[in-house]
DNA sequence: AAAATGGGCAACCGCATTAGA
DNA sequence: ATCTAATGCGGTTGCCCATTT
C-alpha cells in the first residue's frame, strides 16, 4: 500500500493539540462532521493531518468521551474482556461507552497488567529496551495462567495457554506478592483495588492448588462467583456454541457465562 | 535542593484492511 | 482483477509530573 506521506514531511505541525486547535477542531466537526478526515485539516484550517485529527477527535475531543478514571466495574470489565479478546483494544472499546481503545489500552498497560501477571514487565521496563517490536496483530486469544503456585514466592509459573488448550482461567489475577499468601490479591498498594475484595472469600489452599483443566472447570470465575461444577471441558464447549474456533463471543460466552456476556453486549 | 528514576498519558508510526475507481 | 487512497488499529515513543535517592 501507498503510505501516506508523514506529517513532518508535509510540513505539517506535530506533538501536543493547542486548545485552540482543539476549538477549531470541535467546531469544525460539530458544523461539517468528519466525512473525510484527510480533506479536514485543509478545510477546518488546521495544520495537522487527518489522522491526526482523527485521533485527536476519536481519544480526546468526542463529547460523549468518558474521562476520569476507571471504575472498579470498569477495569474488571476490561481484564474480562482481554482475556477473550487479547491486545483487540477497539473491540474492548465498544464493551465500554465512553472509553477509547488507546485509554483502554493505557490503563491496561499502566494498570491492569500487572493485577493480571505480575511478572510482567513495566512499562518503564520497556522503555527502557527501546526497542521496536515488529507488529503482530491479529494475536491468537492468549491468556496468562498460573501453572503451580506452589513454588516459591517468585510467583506462579505462567505459560501461553491458547483457547484451544484452555479458556478456563479468570484467576490469574493472582499477584504473587507477600499479600497473596494471606489469600489476598496485590493491588499495588491501593486501597480497594477490585482483585482484593472479589478474592477475599478464597482460602489459601485455593493458590497452592495445582490447577489442572478440570480444576480451572471447576473453581471460581473472575468474579469469585463459583461456576457450578460441570461436564468435561469438551461438553462444555459443545454447550456454549464452540462450533468454531473463529466466533469471538464464543470464548467471551465461556469466560462469562452467558448471563455476563448478554449483561455486556447491552451496555 | 538537585538529580535520578518511575509512572501515566497523549500522540505518533507504520502495517492492515476497506472502499472505490 | 488490480491499484490507490483513506481509514482503522495496535504498538511504541516522548513528554511531563511525582516520587525517591
Amino acid at each position: 500500500m501507498v503510505r501516506a506521506p508523514c506529517c513532518e514531511k508535509m510540513g505539517l505541525k506535530k506533538g501536543s493539540w493547542t486548545p485552540e486547535e482543539d476549538q477549531i477542531l470541535i467546531a469544525y466537526v460539530q458544523q461539517h462532521g468528519h466525512g473525510n478526515w484527510r480533506a479536514l485539516p485543509k478545510q477546518a484550517g488546521l495544520l495537522r493531518c487527518g489522522k491526526s485529527c482523527r485521533l485527536r477527535w476519536v481519544n480526546y475531543l468526542r463529547p460523549d468521551i468518558k474521562r476520569g478514571n476507571f471504575t472498579k466495574e470498569e477495569e474488571e470489565t476490561i481484564i474480562r474482556l482481554h482475556e477473550a479478546y487479547g491486545n483487540r483494544w477497539s473491540a474492548i472499546a465498544t464493551k465500554l461507552p465512553g472509553r477509547t481503545d488507546n485509554e483502554i489500552k493505557n490503563v491496561w498497560h499502566t494498570h491492569l497488567k500487572k493485577l493480571v501477571s505480575p511478572s510482567m514487565p513495566s512499562t518503564a521496563d520497556k522503555k527502557k529496551k527501546k526497542k521496536k517490536k515488529k507488529k503482530t496483530s491479529s494475536e491468537p486469544l492468549t491468556t496468562t495462567m498460573p501453572l503451580d503456585t506452589g513454588s516459591e514466592n517468585t510467583g506462579c509459573r505462567f505459560m501461553s495457554v491458547s483457547p484451544e488448550q484452555s479458556p478456563c482461567d479468570f484467576s490469574s489475577c493472582g499477584a504473587t506478592d507477600s499479600s497473596t499468601e494471606s489469600g489476598e490479591i496485590s493491588d499495588g498498594g491501593k486501597e480497594g483495588s477490585f482483585c482484593s475484595d472479589k478474592f477475599s472469600g478464597i482460602d489459601e489452599s485455593f493458590w497452592l492448588e495445582e490447577w489442572s483443566m478440570d480444576d480451572c472447570a471447576a473453581s471460581v470465575s473472575f468474579t469469585g462467583l463459583p461456576i457450578p461444577p460441570s461436564p468435561s471441558i469438551g461438553e462444555q464447549l459443545d454447550l456454549l456454541g464452540a462450533s468454531d474456533s473463529g466466533d469471538d463471543d464464543f470464548w467471551l460466552r465461556v469466560f462469562m457465562g452467558a448471563g455476563d456476556l448478554q449483561e455486556l453486549s447491552q451496555i
